[in-house]
DNA sequence: TTGGTTTTTGACCATTTGGTCAATCGGACG
DNA sequence: CGTCCGATTGACCAAATGGTCAAAAACCAA
Protein backbone atom coordinates (compact mmCIF):
# COMPACT_ATOMS: atom_id res chain seq x y z
CA UNK A 1 0.00 0.00 0.00
CA UNK A 2 1.72 3.05 -1.20
CA UNK A 3 0.95 6.11 1.24
CA UNK A 4 2.43 8.67 -0.60
CA UNK A 5 0.49 11.51 1.50
CA UNK A 6 -1.52 10.73 4.54
CA UNK A 7 -5.28 10.29 2.95
CA UNK A 8 -7.05 10.57 6.80
CA UNK A 9 -5.83 11.81 10.26
CA UNK A 10 -4.97 8.57 11.57
CA UNK A 11 -2.51 8.11 8.92
CA UNK A 12 -1.08 11.02 9.11
CA UNK A 13 -0.87 10.97 13.02
CA UNK A 14 1.01 7.40 12.60
CA UNK A 15 3.16 8.13 10.20
CA UNK A 16 4.63 11.24 12.15
CA UNK A 17 4.76 8.47 15.43
CA UNK A 18 6.51 6.26 13.17
CA UNK A 19 9.14 8.56 12.07
CA UNK A 20 9.90 10.24 15.50
CA UNK A 21 10.36 6.69 16.99
CA UNK A 22 12.65 5.57 14.17
CA UNK A 23 14.85 9.00 14.49
CA UNK A 24 15.12 8.42 18.09
CA UNK A 25 16.27 4.79 17.13
CA UNK A 26 17.81 5.51 14.14
CA UNK A 27 19.75 8.15 15.83
CA UNK A 28 21.19 5.85 18.56
CA UNK A 29 22.15 2.92 16.70
CA UNK A 30 22.65 3.50 13.25
CA UNK A 31 20.87 2.26 10.07
CA UNK A 32 21.95 -1.59 10.63
CA UNK A 33 22.21 -1.31 14.45
CA UNK A 34 18.31 -0.41 14.46
CA UNK A 35 15.62 -3.34 14.02
CA UNK A 36 11.76 -2.58 12.89
CA UNK A 37 10.67 -3.93 16.91
CA UNK A 38 12.92 -1.00 18.57
CA UNK A 39 10.89 1.75 16.30
CA UNK A 40 7.65 -0.53 16.49
CA UNK A 41 7.73 -0.80 20.63
CA UNK A 42 9.20 3.19 20.56
CA UNK A 43 5.98 4.12 18.28
CA UNK A 44 3.86 1.74 20.38
CA UNK A 45 2.58 -0.04 17.47
CA UNK A 46 3.49 -3.49 16.08
CA UNK A 47 6.27 -4.72 13.34
CA UNK A 48 3.60 -5.58 10.53
CA UNK A 49 1.48 -2.07 11.89
CA UNK A 50 4.71 -0.10 10.98
CA UNK A 51 5.00 -2.49 7.40
CA UNK A 52 1.56 -0.82 6.88
CA UNK A 53 2.60 2.52 6.56
CA UNK A 54 6.05 2.19 5.15
CA UNK A 55 7.07 -0.33 2.42
CA UNK A 56 10.52 -1.21 4.39
CA UNK A 57 12.96 -0.53 7.08
CA UNK A 58 14.90 1.49 3.99
CA UNK A 59 12.19 3.98 3.42
CA UNK A 60 11.53 5.54 6.62
CA UNK A 61 15.32 5.68 6.90
CA UNK A 62 15.45 8.07 3.48
CA UNK A 63 12.31 9.90 4.67
CA UNK A 64 14.00 10.83 7.61
CA UNK A 65 17.16 11.85 5.84
CA UNK A 66 15.35 13.50 3.09
CA UNK A 67 13.08 15.85 5.72
CA UNK A 68 16.69 16.42 7.85
CA UNK A 69 18.50 17.89 4.63
CA UNK A 70 15.73 20.33 4.51
CA UNK A 71 15.46 21.81 8.04
CA UNK A 72 19.36 21.44 8.15
CA UNK A 73 20.18 24.05 5.23
CA UNK A 74 17.57 26.64 6.02
CA UNK A 75 19.86 28.79 7.86
CA UNK A 76 22.39 29.22 5.15
CA UNK A 77 19.60 29.53 2.77
CA UNK A 78 18.64 32.87 4.54
CA UNK A 79 22.67 34.32 4.27
CA UNK A 80 21.64 37.57 2.77
CA UNK A 81 23.92 38.63 0.06
CA UNK A 82 22.29 42.10 1.33
CA UNK A 83 22.96 41.87 5.23
CA UNK A 84 26.10 43.06 7.33
CA UNK A 85 28.60 40.49 6.41
CA UNK A 86 29.33 40.05 10.40
CA UNK A 87 25.77 40.14 11.40
CA UNK A 88 24.72 37.36 8.89
CA UNK A 89 27.35 34.78 9.48
CA UNK A 90 27.13 35.31 13.50
CA UNK A 91 23.12 34.62 13.02
CA UNK A 92 24.09 31.82 10.90
CA UNK A 93 26.22 30.39 13.56
CA UNK A 94 24.26 31.07 16.55
CA UNK A 95 20.75 29.42 14.50
CA UNK A 96 23.04 26.21 13.73
CA UNK A 97 24.57 25.83 17.24
CA UNK A 98 19.97 26.08 17.76
CA UNK A 99 19.70 22.85 15.84
CA UNK A 100 22.16 21.15 17.72
CA UNK A 101 20.32 21.99 21.01
CA UNK A 102 17.13 21.47 19.69
CA UNK A 103 17.76 18.82 17.08
CA UNK A 104 20.63 16.62 18.36
CA UNK A 105 19.06 13.64 17.06
CA UNK A 106 19.11 14.98 13.55
CA UNK A 107 22.28 15.74 13.52
CA UNK A 108 23.30 12.51 14.99
CA UNK A 109 21.67 10.54 12.06
CA UNK A 110 23.43 12.81 9.57
CA UNK A 111 26.26 12.30 10.84
CA UNK A 112 25.96 8.06 11.31
CA UNK A 113 24.95 8.39 7.19
CA UNK A 114 27.83 10.79 6.43
CA UNK A 115 31.03 8.89 8.54
CA UNK A 116 29.70 5.88 6.36
CA UNK A 117 30.07 7.05 3.11
CA UNK A 118 26.47 8.76 2.96
CA UNK A 119 26.06 5.70 0.64
CA UNK A 120 22.34 6.96 0.64
CA UNK A 121 22.94 10.57 0.30
CA UNK A 122 25.97 11.29 -2.22
CA UNK A 123 23.79 12.50 -4.95
CA UNK A 124 22.15 15.09 -2.98
CA UNK A 125 25.78 16.15 -1.03
CA UNK A 126 26.96 16.54 -4.69
CA UNK A 127 24.32 18.38 -5.99
CA UNK A 128 21.72 20.27 -3.65
CA UNK A 129 24.27 20.65 -1.10
CA UNK A 130 27.36 21.59 -3.65
CA UNK A 131 25.20 24.30 -5.21
CA UNK A 132 24.44 25.86 -2.21
CA UNK A 133 27.30 26.08 -0.76
CA UNK A 134 29.17 27.16 -3.62
CA UNK A 135 26.46 30.40 -4.13
CA UNK A 136 26.99 30.85 -0.58
CA UNK A 137 31.16 30.75 -0.42
CA UNK A 138 30.65 33.30 -3.84
CA UNK A 139 28.84 35.59 -1.21
CA UNK A 140 31.46 35.26 1.65
CA UNK A 141 34.04 35.71 -1.13
CA UNK A 142 32.90 38.97 -2.40
CA UNK A 143 32.92 40.16 1.14
CA UNK A 144 36.27 39.13 1.83
CA UNK A 145 37.30 40.85 -1.44
CA UNK A 146 35.36 44.37 -0.71
CA UNK A 147 37.78 43.97 3.02
CA UNK A 148 34.04 43.75 4.76
CA UNK A 149 35.84 40.61 7.06
CA UNK A 150 38.76 39.31 7.38
CA UNK A 151 40.24 37.11 4.16
CA UNK A 152 38.92 33.78 4.55
CA UNK A 153 38.33 30.89 2.27
CA UNK A 154 34.72 30.64 2.31
CA UNK A 155 34.19 27.13 1.92
CA UNK A 156 36.26 26.11 4.68
CA UNK A 157 34.31 28.64 6.93
CA UNK A 158 31.67 26.75 6.87
CA UNK A 159 32.88 23.56 7.19
CA UNK A 160 34.43 25.13 10.74
CA UNK A 161 30.79 26.16 11.43
CA UNK A 162 29.76 22.90 10.79
CA UNK A 163 32.01 21.39 12.74
CA UNK A 164 31.78 23.06 15.47
CA UNK A 165 28.07 23.45 15.99
CA UNK A 166 27.47 19.75 14.90
CA UNK A 167 30.50 18.71 17.27
CA UNK A 168 28.40 19.51 20.25
CA UNK A 169 25.30 17.50 19.35
CA UNK A 170 26.90 14.48 18.06
CA UNK A 171 30.17 14.16 20.56
CA UNK A 172 27.93 15.65 23.74
CA UNK A 173 28.92 12.14 25.54
CA UNK A 174 32.25 13.05 25.38
CA UNK A 175 31.77 16.96 25.95
CA UNK A 176 29.81 15.92 29.13
CA UNK A 177 32.41 13.30 30.87
CA UNK A 178 35.11 16.11 29.95
CA UNK A 179 33.30 19.33 31.23
CA UNK A 180 31.76 17.18 34.06
CA UNK A 181 28.51 17.77 35.99
CA UNK A 182 26.81 21.32 36.54
CA UNK A 183 28.15 23.00 33.68
CA UNK A 184 25.63 24.17 29.77
CA UNK A 185 28.02 23.13 27.58
CA UNK A 186 25.84 24.95 24.31
CA UNK A 187 25.20 28.07 26.68
CA UNK A 188 29.12 27.86 26.96
CA UNK A 189 29.37 27.16 22.89
CA UNK A 190 27.14 30.30 22.38
CA UNK A 191 29.58 32.70 24.00
CA UNK A 192 32.54 30.66 23.21
CA UNK A 193 31.58 30.56 19.24
CA UNK A 194 30.87 33.72 19.16
CA UNK A 195 34.11 35.27 20.14
CA UNK A 196 36.20 32.56 17.77
CA UNK A 197 33.90 33.92 14.71
CA UNK A 198 34.13 37.77 15.95
CA UNK A 199 37.93 36.95 15.87
CA UNK A 200 38.14 34.93 12.78
CA UNK A 201 36.38 37.62 10.74
CA UNK A 202 37.32 41.03 11.89
CA UNK A 203 38.55 42.39 9.01
CA UNK B 1 41.67 -19.88 23.74
CA UNK B 2 43.03 -16.56 25.09
CA UNK B 3 45.60 -15.25 23.66
CA UNK B 4 46.35 -12.62 25.87
CA UNK B 5 49.60 -11.73 24.12
CA UNK B 6 50.78 -13.72 21.20
CA UNK B 7 53.59 -16.47 21.98
CA UNK B 8 54.23 -16.83 18.28
CA UNK B 9 54.94 -15.37 15.18
CA UNK B 10 52.10 -16.39 13.01
CA UNK B 11 49.62 -15.35 16.28
CA UNK B 12 51.25 -11.94 15.93
CA UNK B 13 50.97 -11.73 12.24
CA UNK B 14 46.89 -13.00 12.30
CA UNK B 15 46.06 -10.60 15.35
CA UNK B 16 47.07 -7.77 13.51
CA UNK B 17 45.61 -8.47 10.15
CA UNK B 18 42.61 -8.74 11.88
CA UNK B 19 42.42 -5.83 14.05
CA UNK B 20 43.52 -4.00 10.45
CA UNK B 21 40.88 -5.77 8.84
CA UNK B 22 38.18 -5.05 11.78
CA UNK B 23 39.20 -1.78 11.62
CA UNK B 24 38.38 -0.85 8.09
CA UNK B 25 35.11 -2.63 8.43
CA UNK B 26 34.34 -1.09 11.79
CA UNK B 27 34.97 2.50 10.26
CA UNK B 28 32.77 2.34 7.60
CA UNK B 29 29.65 0.07 9.16
CA UNK B 30 29.77 0.69 12.68
CA UNK B 31 29.59 -2.11 15.45
CA UNK B 32 26.04 -3.89 14.37
CA UNK B 33 26.67 -2.80 10.29
CA UNK B 34 29.61 -5.06 10.72
CA UNK B 35 30.03 -8.52 10.09
CA UNK B 36 32.27 -11.80 11.34
CA UNK B 37 32.54 -12.26 7.51
CA UNK B 38 33.18 -8.49 6.34
CA UNK B 39 36.25 -8.93 9.04
CA UNK B 40 37.34 -12.38 8.23
CA UNK B 41 37.22 -12.28 4.13
CA UNK B 42 38.78 -8.53 4.77
CA UNK B 43 41.26 -10.24 6.51
CA UNK B 44 41.63 -12.77 4.40
CA UNK B 45 41.11 -15.59 6.89
CA UNK B 46 38.08 -17.86 7.91
CA UNK B 47 35.01 -16.55 9.97
CA UNK B 48 35.86 -19.41 12.67
CA UNK B 49 39.74 -18.75 12.29
CA UNK B 50 39.30 -14.83 12.90
CA UNK B 51 37.36 -16.57 16.11
CA UNK B 52 40.52 -18.73 17.07
CA UNK B 53 42.52 -15.39 17.46
CA UNK B 54 39.44 -13.66 19.15
CA UNK B 55 36.91 -14.49 21.50
CA UNK B 56 34.25 -12.67 20.01
CA UNK B 57 33.38 -10.06 17.84
CA UNK B 58 33.25 -7.53 20.38
CA UNK B 59 36.70 -8.55 21.55
CA UNK B 60 38.01 -7.08 18.70
CA UNK B 61 35.77 -4.01 18.79
CA UNK B 62 37.42 -3.35 22.39
CA UNK B 63 40.80 -4.14 21.44
CA UNK B 64 40.74 -1.67 18.62
CA UNK B 65 38.84 1.05 20.95
CA UNK B 66 41.88 1.26 23.50
CA UNK B 67 44.34 1.03 20.97
CA UNK B 68 42.97 4.33 19.46
CA UNK B 69 42.58 6.28 22.60
CA UNK B 70 46.11 5.45 23.40
CA UNK B 71 47.46 6.83 19.86
CA UNK B 72 44.60 9.57 19.76
CA UNK B 73 45.70 11.15 22.99
CA UNK B 74 49.30 11.27 22.82
CA UNK B 75 49.39 14.81 20.66
CA UNK B 76 47.30 16.36 24.21
CA UNK B 77 49.59 14.48 26.60
CA UNK B 78 52.80 16.22 25.11
CA UNK B 79 51.34 19.80 25.47
CA UNK B 80 54.07 21.09 27.46
CA UNK B 81 53.67 23.60 30.00
CA UNK B 82 57.01 25.08 29.81
CA UNK B 83 57.03 25.71 25.87
CA UNK B 84 55.84 28.60 23.98
CA UNK B 85 52.21 29.23 24.29
CA UNK B 86 51.14 29.93 20.53
CA UNK B 87 53.84 27.63 19.35
CA UNK B 88 52.62 24.77 21.69
CA UNK B 89 48.90 25.06 20.93
CA UNK B 90 49.62 24.98 16.46
CA UNK B 91 51.62 21.90 17.00
CA UNK B 92 48.88 20.25 18.74
CA UNK B 93 46.42 21.93 16.21
CA UNK B 94 48.64 20.27 13.56
CA UNK B 95 49.50 16.99 15.00
CA UNK B 96 45.82 16.19 15.21
CA UNK B 97 45.08 17.28 11.70
CA UNK B 98 48.35 15.10 10.41
CA UNK B 99 46.42 12.29 12.53
CA UNK B 100 43.13 12.96 10.64
CA UNK B 101 44.75 12.87 7.22
CA UNK B 102 46.84 9.45 8.38
CA UNK B 103 44.45 7.61 10.37
CA UNK B 104 41.24 8.67 9.03
CA UNK B 105 39.70 5.09 9.66
CA UNK B 106 40.68 5.34 13.56
CA UNK B 107 38.91 9.03 13.44
CA UNK B 108 35.69 7.37 12.06
CA UNK B 109 35.61 4.37 14.76
CA UNK B 110 35.94 6.95 17.63
CA UNK B 111 33.13 9.09 15.91
CA UNK B 112 30.34 6.09 15.45
CA UNK B 113 31.41 5.04 18.99
CA UNK B 114 30.78 8.40 20.59
CA UNK B 115 27.90 9.21 18.79
CA UNK B 116 26.25 6.36 19.23
CA UNK B 117 26.58 6.93 23.19
CA UNK B 118 29.94 5.61 23.67
CA UNK B 119 28.36 2.29 25.37
CA UNK B 120 32.21 0.83 25.20
CA UNK B 121 33.94 3.83 26.40
CA UNK B 122 31.83 5.58 29.32
CA UNK B 123 33.97 5.26 32.12
CA UNK B 124 37.13 5.61 29.80
CA UNK B 125 35.79 9.06 28.91
CA UNK B 126 35.20 10.34 32.36
CA UNK B 127 38.21 9.03 34.21
CA UNK B 128 41.34 9.28 31.61
CA UNK B 129 39.98 11.59 29.26
CA UNK B 130 38.54 14.00 31.74
CA UNK B 131 42.21 14.18 33.78
CA UNK B 132 43.72 14.72 31.03
CA UNK B 133 41.96 17.10 29.41
CA UNK B 134 41.51 18.74 32.96
CA UNK B 135 45.69 18.73 33.48
CA UNK B 136 46.32 20.62 30.57
CA UNK B 137 43.35 22.91 30.51
CA UNK B 138 45.09 24.18 33.95
CA UNK B 139 48.16 24.79 31.53
CA UNK B 140 46.01 26.90 28.89
CA UNK B 141 44.34 28.64 31.63
CA UNK B 142 47.55 29.55 33.46
CA UNK B 143 48.42 30.91 30.14
CA UNK B 144 45.69 32.98 29.40
CA UNK B 145 45.98 34.68 32.60
CA UNK B 146 49.40 35.46 32.32
CA UNK B 147 48.58 37.34 28.86
CA UNK B 148 50.57 34.93 26.72
CA UNK B 149 47.31 33.74 25.08
CA UNK B 150 43.73 35.43 24.42
CA UNK B 151 41.49 34.72 27.22
CA UNK B 152 39.76 32.11 25.71
CA UNK B 153 37.80 29.21 27.88
CA UNK B 154 40.53 26.38 27.66
CA UNK B 155 37.87 23.19 27.64
CA UNK B 156 36.26 24.75 24.71
CA UNK B 157 39.41 25.54 22.96
CA UNK B 158 40.42 21.71 22.98
CA UNK B 159 36.62 20.85 21.94
CA UNK B 160 37.04 23.21 19.41
CA UNK B 161 40.62 21.96 18.20
CA UNK B 162 39.13 18.41 18.09
CA UNK B 163 36.03 19.54 16.40
CA UNK B 164 37.76 20.97 13.96
CA UNK B 165 40.33 18.63 12.66
CA UNK B 166 38.24 15.55 13.46
CA UNK B 167 35.30 16.78 10.77
CA UNK B 168 38.07 16.81 7.65
CA UNK B 169 38.28 12.88 8.42
CA UNK B 170 35.06 11.99 9.87
CA UNK B 171 33.42 14.05 7.01
CA UNK B 172 35.75 13.42 4.07
CA UNK B 173 32.85 12.31 2.25
CA UNK B 174 31.00 15.72 2.60
CA UNK B 175 33.75 17.58 1.96
CA UNK B 176 35.12 16.60 -0.73
CA UNK B 177 31.48 16.37 -2.41
CA UNK B 178 30.94 19.95 -1.78
CA UNK B 179 34.62 20.82 -2.82
CA UNK B 180 34.36 18.50 -5.88
CA UNK B 181 37.45 17.29 -7.52
CA UNK B 182 40.81 18.74 -8.06
CA UNK B 183 40.73 19.96 -4.13
CA UNK B 184 43.16 18.89 -1.23
CA UNK B 185 40.76 19.47 1.54
CA UNK B 186 43.37 18.27 4.34
CA UNK B 187 46.23 21.09 2.86
CA UNK B 188 43.80 23.87 2.76
CA UNK B 189 42.48 22.84 6.19
CA UNK B 190 46.70 23.32 7.31
CA UNK B 191 46.83 27.24 6.26
CA UNK B 192 42.89 27.71 6.75
CA UNK B 193 43.42 26.47 10.87
CA UNK B 194 46.80 27.57 11.25
CA UNK B 195 45.39 31.29 10.41
CA UNK B 196 42.07 30.21 12.52
CA UNK B 197 44.11 29.68 15.89
CA UNK B 198 47.00 32.22 15.02
CA UNK B 199 44.12 34.60 15.43
CA UNK B 200 41.80 33.36 17.77
CA UNK B 201 44.71 33.15 20.09
CA UNK B 202 46.61 36.14 19.57
CA UNK B 203 46.91 37.95 22.96
C1' DT C 1 60.11 -39.91 10.35
C1' DT C 2 57.29 -39.32 14.25
C1' DG C 3 54.49 -37.47 17.84
C1' DG C 4 52.55 -33.64 19.70
C1' DT C 5 51.06 -28.92 19.30
C1' DT C 6 49.15 -25.13 16.86
C1' DT C 7 46.30 -23.57 13.10
C1' DT C 8 42.53 -24.00 9.92
C1' DT C 9 38.05 -25.17 8.34
C1' DG C 10 33.49 -27.39 6.85
C1' DA C 11 29.36 -28.33 8.88
C1' DC C 12 26.25 -27.00 12.02
C1' DC C 13 23.22 -24.39 15.48
C1' DA C 14 20.26 -20.94 17.78
C1' DT C 15 18.82 -16.45 17.46
C1' DT C 16 17.70 -12.29 15.27
C1' DT C 17 15.63 -9.78 11.84
C1' DG C 18 13.25 -7.76 7.70
C1' DG C 19 9.31 -8.76 5.63
C1' DT C 20 4.64 -11.35 4.23
C1' DC C 21 -0.13 -12.65 4.67
C1' DA C 22 -4.47 -14.18 5.77
C1' DA C 23 -7.55 -13.18 9.13
C1' DT C 24 -9.59 -10.07 12.33
C1' DC C 25 -10.96 -5.70 14.20
C1' DG C 26 -13.20 -1.16 14.24
C1' DG C 27 -15.44 2.77 13.00
C1' DA C 28 -18.14 5.57 9.73
C1' DC C 29 -21.95 5.78 6.94
C1' DG C 30 -26.34 4.47 4.93
C1' DC D 1 -28.29 -2.62 12.54
C1' DG D 2 -25.43 -4.09 8.76
C1' DT D 3 -21.87 -3.27 5.39
C1' DC D 4 -17.60 -1.85 3.75
C1' DC D 5 -13.03 -0.26 3.93
C1' DG D 6 -9.10 1.12 6.36
C1' DA D 7 -6.29 -0.46 10.41
C1' DT D 8 -4.20 -4.06 13.18
C1' DT D 9 -2.04 -8.29 14.35
C1' DG D 10 -0.58 -13.29 15.30
C1' DA D 11 1.71 -16.63 12.91
C1' DC D 12 5.01 -17.51 9.87
C1' DC D 13 9.20 -17.49 6.60
C1' DA D 14 13.82 -17.10 4.58
C1' DA D 15 18.09 -15.08 5.09
C1' DA D 16 21.73 -13.36 7.85
C1' DT D 17 24.63 -13.70 11.69
C1' DG D 18 27.47 -14.68 15.97
C1' DG D 19 29.34 -18.47 17.61
C1' DT D 20 30.61 -23.81 18.39
C1' DC D 21 32.97 -28.09 17.50
C1' DA D 22 35.14 -32.02 15.93
C1' DA D 23 38.19 -33.22 12.59
C1' DA D 24 41.70 -32.25 9.32
C1' DA D 25 45.87 -29.86 8.01
C1' DA D 26 50.18 -27.59 8.86
C1' DC D 27 53.99 -27.02 11.61
C1' DC D 28 57.83 -28.14 14.53
C1' DA D 29 60.97 -30.28 17.71
C1' DA D 30 63.38 -34.57 18.72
Amino acid sequence: MGLQQPRTRIQQKNRETILAAALEVFAQHGFRGATLDMIATEAGLSKPNVLYYFPSKEAIHVTLLSQLMDTWLDPLRDLDAGGDPITELRVYVRRKLDLSRDYPRQSRLFANEIIQGAPRMQSALATDLKALVDEKSAIIAGWAKAGRIADVDPHHLIFSIWALTQHYADFEVQIRAVLGDGRDPLAEAESFLDMLFSRLLAP
